[in-house]
DNA sequence: CTGTTAGCGCATTCAT
DNA sequence: ATGAATGCGCTAACAG
């Protein structure tokens, strides 16, 4: 019923193995042979049989690319980005060559995340790229490690984006951002404008998105000699999801907690989008009498108003570069391990210190 | 050196046959047999190799979203409600009945869209979900027609979100956004606030999420007898594509058209934002001086200042019955399609006409 | 440059 | 309820 390879050579007159070489176009066919061989492709509307061509070369040509939440818009840059990395670059010849980069969404969840490397690896994927923070959970980053480690052995190629690398494992080529060194300077930010009472809404526990920002929060804190003590920390620090609705509540906690605040740092920036919410909803503008601040810089921080200070982190560039890197375009970083930069963009959102 | 089913059978003392019943789970095994199976795909941490079993299963539990731009969230919404329908319900064995839902991101393009579908094809997709707006082109419409009714053909089931059918195509399950509908009752608010000129920054000339809103649109002016004649509503409507910059540089042009503007409508909510910002920058106060609406309700929506008015898509809801539509659990609407609710939410960048 | 020969690992008939 | 045999459609040696 369905037409094959065999059927080709027939209606081509020649064997199935040279129609084979001429669809994977690694080997060198006479031209005629080729056109006779591609016309009768054509005719006969004949598309190649993945599953048995995978069976056989025992690899195939499918690249996962996991997020987090995909309808986070920071995920969608990277992985948009990285799929037309991967997917831009066909091969010489127009069937060969031809990844299918697809995203799969894990949801946050560390057992779909494991369910979909299984499947990947089931398909005995090309590669994989791992994106965003992780979750630290030493039993969830074992299984992992080990996951990725039989991946790797299968000849799956493994790239980190936006992940710090794992523990001892530098045999996986990995970009990450730097969280700690834009937290820290995003706050340095705020304090030269003079504030000392700043709120902290951060992201998920026990992620390292999460832990890295606030580390390099608490650094500028304590280089500048308002520490604070940690219980003052924990007083101002309010974890939550990424979601709007996480910052609006949070906000409206610290500001019941502290109301002196002058200043509200978020998780990103869809967070500190609900702190400004709530914080007009509570009579008091931004930044006049609150600043607030992001981070990511997603495409719409700029056009808020006021327009969010943020920390620009450079999704498209890091999504595509390890894109190229999971099809072995580009090297790994020396070291296994890139640090892409995070600078601070100030905007409207943030103010010398009230009165 | 990888495991196979074999060296399961072996470990398990049965045969492969036994191996592969109690994996796919479809055929009465024996309690104890089953137990010992899978003790042995335990310690053998045997995985099984899908390019093989869809091969001899001439079936696959791949699972593809298409998607214009996964960049936008008005994607990433709708593809990430899919994937968890599709992915939420793994099946009462551990190991069969779990789908690899992947999002495919054709970037608008029209031959990748093709190739993505020749990709699906060849892997024996179980499912292919087209999501978001069409291109009109007659040659590719045709072009995909008969690419999806050759995966019908070979067992893949078509799922259409967000996307009109095809012409004279009911085969395919089709969930559509009433964007004529939504355009035409936002345009009718604006209306009834008094506005008489108002500029239309449309989206991407030859799709079909375009037309449909601007018809809308063009309805509501024709029905408030205003329809100011063809060559002024020429004058006032400006394309481009789904970009935030398109807004801005098409709000400029309009209050280059049209000092006298006091609305205007964007293609969506990104859009709509860019439109703000240039109004801004041209010394006007949104919605005092010049009123703006958007389109999708995107989460960022109500955020901005002032909240935009715009046009709620239920993206999550269309998002997961496609998917479930996609995986048989629910069935496909009467006549093939349905047309889901497009409600206009005011807020506060609209309102009464100047002076 | 091209044809021939073997499997790749699994699902599925048939038997039992 | 289980085992034995066959073939899915293709690629990769190996010859020629």
């Amino acid at each position: 019923m369905t037409v094959t390879l065999a059927d080709v050579a027939a209606r081509a007159q020649v064997s199935p193995a040279t129609v084979s070489r001429v669809l994977n176009g690694n080997y060198p066919v006479a031209a005629v042979t080729r056109e006779r061989v591609l016309r009768a492709v054509d005719e006969l509307d004949y598309v190649l049989n993945g599953p048995a061509s995978s069976l056989a070369a025992a690899t195939s040509d499918l690249v996962g690319i996991l997020v987090n939440d995909i309808a986070d818009p920071f995920f969608g840059i990277i992985a948009g980005a990285a799929q037309s990395a991967i997917s831009g670059q066909a091969g010489a010849g127009r069937c060969g060559g031809e990844k299918l980069a697809v995203i799969c969404n894990t949801g946050g969840s560390p057992e779909r995340e494991l369910t979909y490397l299984t499947l990947l690896q089931r398909q005995r994927a090309a590669a994989v790229l791992l994106t965003g923070g992780a979750l630290e959970d030493p039993a969830h980053i074992a299984a992992m490690s080990a996951k990725l480690r039989k991946l790797t052995a299968a000849g799956t190629k493994v790239v980190l984006c936006g992940r710090p690398p794992l523990p001892a494992d530098t045999a996986f080529a990995a970009l990450a951002f730097d969280n700690r060194g834009g937290g820290r300077r995003l706050t340095e930010h705020l304090l030269a404008l003079g504030h000392r009472l700043i709120g902290y809404v951060a992201g998920p526990p026990e992620r390292t998105t999460t832990r890295h920002r606030l580390e390099g929060h608490r650094a500028a804190l304590v280089a500048a000699g308002i520490s604070g003590g940690a219980s003052d920390q924990d007083r101002l620090t309010l974890h939550g999801s990424y979601a709007r609705r996480c910052g609006y509540d949070a906000t409206a906690e610290l500001l019941r907690r502290e109301p002196a605040l002058t200043a509200i740092v978020a998780a990103n920036d869809t967070v500190a989008l609900g702190a400004c919410a709530a914080l007009r909803d509570h009579g008091l503008r931004v930044p006049q009498d609150v600043s607030v601040a992001g981070f990511d810089d997603l495409p719409f921080a700029m056009d808020v108003m006021p327009a969010l200070t943020t920390v620009r982190l450079p999704l498209v560039e890091a999504g595509a570069r390890a894109g190229r890197m999971a099809m072995g375009r580009e090297g790994a970083p020396p070291g296994g391990i890139a640090m892409v930069g995070a600078e601070v963009v100030v905007r409207g959102s943030t103010g010398v210190r009230r009165g």
